[in-house]
DNA sequence: TACAAGATTGTCT
DNA sequence: GACAATCTTGTAG
């Protein structure tokens, strides 16, 4: 007799399957992975944000959808791509149930492979992945991957090699002049 | 219709 | 440490 196999469950969608501020801690020591243009670049993730949706007045998803964050409301497990200061692009894991609009900033991260093709899109050697707008240039990210599922599209997210024996800092989050009193933004240090 | 602010970054002083 | 680049969104008139 067959069944349906569950004993292998998806790890991504029990990452991003519960609360944010677990998601967003979660998602420290995985390998978040490109293959835009066919070439592979990827980096392990050491630095996110968590993001409320409309309990959280920093959030992009507070005053409710609109165009722009149309994919925050949609299902986890999708990246939602966004233009900060009209110049950058930046990535957000969707994380929690459909509607909620639950996000996780990607902030930062170490590179792991196709650094060579990193350093020609970031045009410099130093610094590549070391803010939002930088990890998206470095990977190819633009807005064309709005809402792009991280299981099978050209920006994946995988189980990474972790963090190894470095600390997770929680911080108040970077940039935003509301709630800032909440300390949502972990990193991997040391 | 106009305008200010924004989940940023790179350059210049 | 200060500031320009650049455009979408929200709010005011």
């Amino acid at each position: 007799m067959r069944r349906l196999d569950i004993s292998d469950p998806d790890p991504l969608e029990e990452l991003v399957g519960g609360d944010v501020l677990q998601s967003a801690a979660g998602l420290l020591g995985w390998t978040l992975e490109s293959r835009v243009g066919g070439r592979r670049t990827a980096v392990t993730i050491t630095e996110v944000e968590a993001y409320a949706g409309s309990e959280d007045p920093a959030s992009h998803a507070y005053r409710g959808e609109t165009a722009r964050n149309a994919t925050m409301f949609g299902p986890p497990g999708h990246l939602y791509v966004y233009r900060s200061y009209g110049i950058h692009w930046c990535m957000n894991v969707v994380v929690g149930e459909s509607g909620v609009a639950h996000a996780v900033l990607l902030r930062g991260g170490d590179p792991t492979d196709g650094i060579d093709l990193m350093i020609g899109r970031r045009g410099r050697e130093t610094n590549l992945v070391d803010g939002p707008g930088k990890l998206a240039q470095a990977l190819g990210v633009v807005g064309g991957h709005d809402g792009v599922d991280l299981r099978s599209g050209e920006v994946r997210l995988l189980p990474g090699p972790g963090i190894g024996d470095r600390i997770v800092r929680r911080t108040g989050r970077i940039g935003i002049s509301r709630a800032k009193d909440r300390l949502w933004r972990f990193v991997a240090v040391g």
